[in-house]
DNA sequence: GAATAGATAGCACGATCGTTCGATCTAAGA
DNA sequence: TCTTAGATCGAACGATCGTGCTATCTATTC
């Protein structure tokens, strides 16, 4: 696969690279409060004492910036998230694996303003530019490794063979969500207690 | 009650009654699409082709742009989606209607970016300012809304007496969120169908 | 029909936005 | 050690932001 962008990237002293990290974990934290609208060259600048035209040097563009913030959140969120959840052996521990891993992330606060990519899908649900394209594939993807995982499930016979897979992943996933945006408002653990609890009986109600 | 605000309110003439609701219609279609925060007196004027003083005069401030806009759109849920589904029998015919009821405002599109106040709270769920409190407040009224309907059920002997109603609120109304974001996402009323089915199955588990 | 007060426009302000440019500093390879 | 290319800065641009002031127009009241 040609990589048509990198070809004309310059290279890295190791001073810019740390600096590049060090602006986009500020750009994820700031993004996953406000949202990627208001994540701005000027306000990364001023909070981490760099020019602005320091910071902007790293990125060459606005859209540059929110890109690569949200390639970084993807890396962030596979580590915190997709990675531990798999770490289960296949079936349905692998499925209440990574819900709970999910539930984890949101509590233990990977991005203060909660799940990133929540925010994103609230931000850019509304069909309009490339962000929202690459917001719609990544829900796909997300909402396709629940409903692979709950078929293997399926076909190792822990869930009933009549089980909609579609269905359930939509299930689970919506607990998740309204689990994340409700301890976030409330700053209450009592929210993501509610999603686990609509987890476990989702996936009971689905076991032979 | 003393209305504090409006002691020094000025009378308003017909044509400027008019006018400002126009602002505050396109103001909600638009804070629904992009969100709240990208709001702004010189995009609203330049859609509606008037002067931007002449739209800021109506609220002399952008925060009481937002407030108003906000209270404009509680009214039109209101009237969409409260009113209309309380329009039931008292007990399970009620919650049934009142989920029905709001899947329909998202499948009309009565906000075009879905529903106004999915966009809010995800928006401003971080802790800090005086619209999260505000939308602290209403998601704790719409969920005490549904939990309420749930009671008198669970009291009309329709759902079982064991049923937790907190958790049944939450879980139907994950199922309605994730319904909304996904319909709007890719416009695809599958999506909204999966949250119907979502709540058909939540119920059904729950009746005695 | 005159008086009045609200509706709207035009212009200007300081701040911030994304972006560009040129100057200076410094890490890394020859 | 010298050279070079990337890192960073400061200053400036045009655009847009929220907001204020002044002037003109017009709906409403007497």
């Amino acid at each position: 696969m040609l990589d048509a962008e990198s070809s004309e990237e310059p290279q890295r002293r190791s001073d810019g690279e740390q600096t590049h990290t060090v602006i986009l974990e500020a750009a994820m934290r700031l993004a996953s409060i406000e949202g990627l609208g208001s994540l701005t060259v000027g306000r990364l600048a001023r909070e981490l004492d760099i020019s602005k035209s320091g910071v902007f040097a790293h990125f060459r563009s606005k859209e540059r910036l929110q890109r690569e913030t949200i390639d970084a959140a993807q890396a962030v969120f596979d580590r915190e998230v997709v990675r531990p959840g798999l770490a289960a052996p296949a079936g349905l521990a692998q499925v209440e694996n990574l819900c709970e891993a999910y539930l984890r992330y949101v509590e233990r606060r990977v991005f203060p303003g909660g799940c990133f990519f929540a925010q994103l899908l609230a931000e850019y649900d509304a069909p309009a530019g490339a962000i929202h394209d690459a917001v719609a594939e990544g829900q796909r993807g997300w909402l396709g490794l629940l409903e692979g995982l709950i078929t293997t499930a399926k076909d190792q016979g822990e869930l009933h063979p009549a089980i909609d897979a579609t269905q359930l992943a939509f299930e689970l996933y919506a607990a998740l969500e309204l689990a994340n945006y409700l301890f976030i408002l409330y700053s209450d653990p009592a929210m993501t207690d509610r999603g686990r609890h609509a987890i476990r009986t989702a996936i009971a109600r689905s076991t032979p």
